[in-house]
DNA sequence: AGTTGTAAACTTGTCAAACAAATTTATAAA
DNA sequence: TTTATAAATTTGTTTGACAAGTTTACAACT
């Protein structure tokens, strides 16, 4: 889409202008993201074209498009223009995960999420996964064998096997659901990954899970999910309440 | 935690004032909450002790404060002072609701999506729901009959039927997911419910949800929702077959 | 003394103008 | 055609000013 396309978009709601809030801008922003007007990697017009468009200030419109970039929807590069960001999951929700509360209740409240969410998907992998996906599935076993002493490049690993099981239970909502409920606590689960023996318990479930796909076995595949998820939700518990008590004793 | 204490812990590092980015205003004051120094309500310094703090200039620290309001982690009254909001997990994650809401996908894959999400939901609300949110959900079944004739007022009243069953659920992350599984697909019921009967279908199926929850029945209560979920996606089907001749006439 | 109304101060919201810094584009020279 | 330079474009930052809403202080009144 062209921006002067944009441009007329944006300028149909006088009443928006009127108002003129930041906010307001930045919402009809995202609803033009949203309803696919705008795609990732479109550049924006100009500040000064939104200006006029707004007829708003351009502090005003800095600051909706400043927000917009703090949340990792836009990104702007000085002299350079502004454009939307690939928009994927991981880069939405970074910014939030500082935010989130890091406290029992919500590493319970989210593990029960994602135990909810991925117990039904991999019913659906289940009949779904193809013989090839199944291949590609087995290749990250000795992967993860090998590196249970590597965390970070271990998680990129994890997130590509989950990924491919995503996938392969062939529904584009659950799909991005499991994504967002995954990058939720990705943060939590750094922390808990450099414990002992938490990244070799998690190949060993890789390796169960696979399995249980390969038989396609539906029972023994959610309970294979199940357990994995809950022994997750177990080290991730125990890693956040290790340094409350050196914030204790520090004070 | 006292204003001035948080313009202590503010100033401490230079290089970042140097830098001089609202990215980096917005990333200090994000960790401070996350760290415990500001919490839930507390009120921020004004944005002239911010300047001085940061000894940057005024619209660069607005950027950072608005990006922050935008993302649902401040709040700003004019005249009033900002402070923090309740940060909880629906409010924060209500800016990236567009995440999941994505572009034509099938009826079929949202509506087992749908299914997915809900047939679980209503397992945690048989657990969890309150006797009074049961008289309440109890209150919408004489308003669903009177209004089987009046669809807007319908769709509205199935709003509320269905958030209530997702708050007793109990589980934020949840909840947001079903709320957005649910916009993505009104459009769509829109024009279903303007179909003979399927209101007053829509109007029992309620009923019998109401009844297998108060009877604490889990399995009823599934396969209530699984059937009621399942006629909403047949008669969308319906609905959406019907205009798309209209549209061919038309072009 | 207690209450109320008004004025002052304080705080956020908006706008305008200007310059700095980085990129892109146009131009001219090799 | 390629490359180097200059100009135009675009975002980043600063200063100043005023508007609009809220809070506070104070005086007048009962």
């Amino acid at each position: 889409m062209t921006e002067k396309n944009i441009l007329e978009l944006l300028s149909s709601d006088e009443s928006f202008a009127r108002k003129g809030s930041s906010q307001h801008i930045a919402d009809q922003l995202l609803e033009l993201i949203q309803s696919g007007n705008l795609k990732a990697g479109d550049k924006l017009p100009t500040e000064g074209k939104l200006v006029e468009t707004f007829r708003m200030s351009r502090p005003v419109v800095r600051e909706a498009l400043r927000g917009l970039s703090i949340m990792g929807v836009l990104e702007s590069h000085q002299g350079g223009g502004t454009y939307v960001t690939d928009l994927s999951p991981s880069r939405l929700t970074k910014s939030l995960q500082f935010v989130i509360k890091i406290d029992d209740q919500t590493i319970e409240t989210l593990s029960e999420a994602r135990i909810v969410v991925e117990k039904e998907m991999i019913r659906l992998s289940v009949d779904r996964i193809t013989t090839e996906e199944l291949a590609r599935l087995q290749s990250y076993l000795p992967m993860g064998e090998r590196l249970k002493n590597d965390p970070v490049a271990f998680r990129v690993m994890d997130l590509e096997f989950h990924s491919l099981i995503w996938e392969a239970a062939g529904n584009p909502f659950l799909k991005r659901i499991a994504e967002g409920l995954y990058n939720t606590g990705v943060e939590h689960r750094r922390i808990a990954s450099e414990l002992e023996n938490v990244l070799a318990k998690s190949a060993t479930e890789h390796a169960e899970i696979y399995e249980a796909l390969r038989m396609r076995d539906i029972e023994r595949a959610v309970a294979a999910t199940v357990g994995h998820l809950n022994s997750i939700r177990k080290s991730t518990k125990i890693a956040l309440t290790l340094p409350q008590k050196e914030k204790r004793d520090a004070s």
